[in-house]
DNA sequence: AAGGGTTTCAACCGCTCATAA
DNA sequence: ATTATGAGCGGTTGAAACCCT
């Protein structure tokens, strides 16, 4: 078929924002008739509008449509519209239709301004969804330190949490690269002052999965970290206060990141979470509420970890 | 306060799809 | 079967708002 010719090319059109007087006329032309536009081409014409039928199909349904909420995006839309992308790729009339009162384009925008740059920031690629390899992923220590701050400021991680996933950041990176354990016995020293001056409390599962993170072959299979993290949450009905499901995948999914980077080059494809889950091999003995009380248990892991 | 850089989002453009003739 | 046309979609743009120095 060949392209229709456009009628913005028509002469005299006027292109451009809206003023508040043509929006009252689109708005009480298609009130007049009940909500039935009829045909947009022709629309212009019979409203008094100088504009073409695109613009004035435009404006309504993205923008004048009672239909439509405005205000921010909520969390859980936010998780939709990332599971629907993931599947649909950039349908957005077809992931809009999921999403009561937003439009495509407004979706999309939000998209492209903050859903793509925070999975870039967590070096996920956004579209394929799949870990970026390290050196195309715009993610690094400091930045997953920093995310997992302000996590813990908005109260979706308490500071044990935080102190973990930095532990756990140190542990692997000392595992990737076999420099000396000087730093993570320091960091670790640091951390038990902290956690003792604090009382805080590590979330189990938390601790579960970065047991899991240290065990011998899981380097291999991290990339579905974040998803086992979601799995294991959901198998264990966690209910930890603070923290919602979707703070701890996305912070599993920090953990994951810095994991995967130090991963072996030639790790296995990527399993789906509900057949990974099943491989998973028996979780390590936790210490008591992991108080990092006792040194001998990380050196421990340090000292497996050296011989892997 | 100013001005330069960055971000946001409404609107546009060009294309494909669906359908009527 | 072919063609013409309107509707809708996704990528892109640019003005305004916002932020930083």
């Amino acid at each position: 078929m060949g392209r229709s010719p456009c009628c913005s090319h028509d002469a005299g059109v006027k292109k451009g924002p809206w003023t508040e007087e043509e929006d009252k006329t689109l708005v009480e032309h298609i009130q007049k008739r009940g909500g039935n536009v009829g045909g947009w081409r022709g629309l212009p014409k019979t409203a008094g509008l100088n504009r073409c039928g695109k613009s004035c199909r435009l404006r309504w349904t993205n923008y004048l449509c009672p239909d439509i909420k405005r205000g921010n995006f909520t969390e859980d839309e936010e998780r939709l519209i990332i599971t629907l992308h993931a599947s649909l790729g950039n349908k957005w009339a077809t992931i809009a239709t999921h999403l009561e009162g937003r439009t495509d384009n407004e979706i999309k925008n939000y998209w492209n301004t903050h859903i793509r740059k925070k999975l870039l920031r967590m070096g996920v690629d956004p579209v394929t969804h799949q870990q970026l390899p390290p050196n195309q992923s715009h993610h690094h220590l400091p930045e997953a330190l920093l995310w997992a701050a302000a996590a813990a400021s908005l109260g979706g991680m308490d500071t044990g949490a935080l102190m973990q996933a930095q532990l756990l950041q140190q542990l692997l990176r000392t595992i990737g690269s076999n420099n000396d354990a000087t730093n993570l016995v320091a960091n670790l020293a640091a951390a038990n002052a902290v956690l003792n001056s604090s009382g805080s409390m590590v979330p189990n599962l938390l601790l579960q999965d970065q047991m899991n993170c240290l065990q011998p072959g899981y380097l291999c299979n991290t990339s579905n970290f974040a998803e086992q993290h979601v799995v294991q949450q959901h198998l264990t009905n966690d209910t930890s206060p603070g923290t919602s499901s979707f703070a701890a995948a996305e912070q599993a999914g920090q953990l994951c990141n810095t994991a995967a980077s130090f991963a072996p080059h030639d790790a296995a494809p990527q399993l789906p979470a509900q057949e990974f889950a099943c491989l998973l091999e028996p979780m390590t003995e936790l210490p008591d509420l992991c108080s990092l009380e006792s040194d001998s248990f990380w050196k421990e892991i340090l000292e497996d970890s050296y011989r892997l």
